[in-house]
DNA sequence: ATGAAAGCGCTAACAT
DNA sequence: ATGTTAGCGCTTTCAT
């Protein structure tokens, strides 16, 4: 690590910030009139406008945020308490589109799938007095938040439902995404069909086990030894693989059901993979230039942002509106890895 | 979309919360003395913490972060302007982990490439009285903020300079990067070796592709026809990969400038991909399960997150230190890319 | 159309 | 060890 030092920075120390009173000085106006020019008032002077125009420029002059919000009684702001912020995150990012179309800045804190995390995430929102949140939730209580809840704070889990607590929700079709993929890899001859994914004490890990297993019995497809929901590791992965694969009856064909799962099954099965057929829950880029391209059950992050941030606002509006859960739709997008015949 | 509506939310509107005052009111003490508990100041008798503390669970009392922050003259928050919020950003998340280390929140914005929305999202940072700002610069000129900066605002820039002011800088090792990709394609026999990657008139494209150019002079390997920067678009890497894949003398290797000239490239070969030695700059989750894994030279993104908040915390203690640039070291991963042959 | 004064929720001097 | 008072930078009645 190399570090190159330059000349001194040529400012001394920190300069006090000027405020409106010393812009309404400079201009030669009341405090009042500042106040007003920069909330865009109708009611100033045209000339009064330009001097205190001229002021703000010539002191390099920004209203403290702080101060209007704690004047105001709103922050203009909604926390987004998501997973990680290292990962790929397409609904953090539509997230914050949607809120900054909504006129409102976006608080992100990763809980990094840790309860305690999630929880100071959170309350340090609750202190910054956010306008709503927006949550991953990650443990299986969140009554820490009734209070707050009850207070009016508009909370938004996504992905997930929270526990413990009413909230509006935006979630994925599990069960029928868990369909789409079981179906094309019927469609393509699979009889022998298993199941990799995320333990079922994980909300979507639950909904997608359930789901398979329905699949398979409406189908009348083999069940035992195909179903492997657990924690996600590169060895429980392998070793449910090496299970499903191998046996007088091996599995012909993969559902993995989660972006972690399919990555270590991918990575266990290396050359291999051309020859399995894997149906993957969840997109992630890149996808598509693995070889064969990958068949995967994508969820719309878009449409989960934009509508968690239209709950937050349409609680915010009315606190006594009806709790609600919406389910966003998920898509299939074959890519060829789910269209890989059974071997002959 | 599917829309479950349930009970009503039991709550009827939103109820004001309480103050320190209504703390102090429920404990029977002064304010100051509520304060003073909030703030872990050690004067207090053990039976009025007790008394207040229980006041302050009673009332799920939580004091307002931005009166605190209104008054004691600092935000305890960081902005982070960086270009993306849905690609993996590793740096991204560096700086949280060692921001979160060192008492500091984030608040964390996408610029999305965008000129405009950068300075849109450094003004609102400036407005909330950050205590400093890491960004990933994308305009050229970032005088805007010599107000600010003159202001002892701590900026930090991260993986490019900022354009036109004076800041601290953290930024990778492109030379002796690219230096190592052309080496390992040497050493594994390759002669003609091409280049694609970002346009010049960006700071990283413009280091790395100054670097491959003296590498070919150094090693008196052909050049003419071998360097293509440039926008990163498929059309355009398909291009020069043609380009350089064809004539008489083709190239039997390709050093790719940035992840998304690397993708565009491994999408354009195909099935090929294999054949052709590829060396990318930038690691990218994922490069590890690719046929054949992809080599790359890694940026160190923790080393470079936690170092932007040691300068940032460094330039908040003394405004008038000199400004640095911290260059961080980059790392040759082999993967199998990188060590194909050229052919017979 | 403009200004004076009160107060958002909190901490920091200064008593006591 | 505890309470009183002022004021952070702003918006908002209420006067004028």
């Amino acid at each position: 690590m190399t570090e190159r030092v330059a000349a001194p920075r040529g400012r001394g120390g920190r300069r006090k910030r000027p405020t409106m009173l010393d812009v309404a000085r400079e201009a030669g106006v009341a405090l009042r009139t500042v106040s007003r020019v920069v909330n865009d008032d109708p009611t100033v002077g045209a000339d009064l406008v330009t001097r205190v125009r001229a002021a703000i420029a010539a002191l390099d002059y920004a209203p403290d945020e702080r101060a209007q919000q704690l004047r105001r009684g709103t922050s203009g702001t909604v926390g987004a308490a998501v997973r990680n912020l290292a990962d790929a995150h397409p609904v953090l990012s539509a997230v914050d589109n949607a809120a900054r179309a909504a006129g409102l800045a976006v608080l992100a804190m990763s809980t990094e799938d840790d309860e305690r995390r999630e929880r100071d995430a959170v309350m340090s929102m609750c202190r910054r007095r956010v306008d709503g949140i927006v949550i991953e939730p990650i443990g299986t209580s969140h009554d820490y938040l009734s209070a707050e809840l009850a207070g009016g704070l508009p909370l938004v889990a996504v992905d997930r439902p929270c526990g413990g607590v009413e909230a509006d929700a935006v979630l994925s079709d599990n069960a029928a995404g868990i369909g789409m993929a079981y179906r094309q890899l019927s469609v393509h001859g699979h009889r022998r069909i298993a199941y990799v994914g995320d333990d079922e004490r994980i909300f979507t890990g639950r909904e997608r086990a359930a789901a398979f297993r329905a699949c398979v019995a409406a189908s009348g497809g083999p069940l035992a030894g195909m179903v492997h929901p657990g924690v996600v590791t590169a060895s429980r992965v392998s070793a449910a693989l090496s299970a499903v694969l191998s046996g007088p009856a091996p599995a012909t064909a993969l559902i993995t059901g989660n972006v972690a799962t399919t990555i270590e099954a991918l990575r266990y099965l290396g050359a291999e993979a051309g020859r399995l057929a894997v149906v993957g829950f969840d997109d992630f880029p890149l996808a598509d230039i693995l070889r064969p391209g990958l068949t995967v059950v994508a969820q719309n992050s878009a449409v989960i942002g934009r509508t968690a941030i239209d709950l937050l606002v349409a609680r915010s509006a009315d606190p006594a509106r009806p709790v609600q859960t919406v389910t966003v739709p998920v898509e299939l997008v074959a890519r060829g890895s789910g269209e890989l015949p059974p071997p002959a």
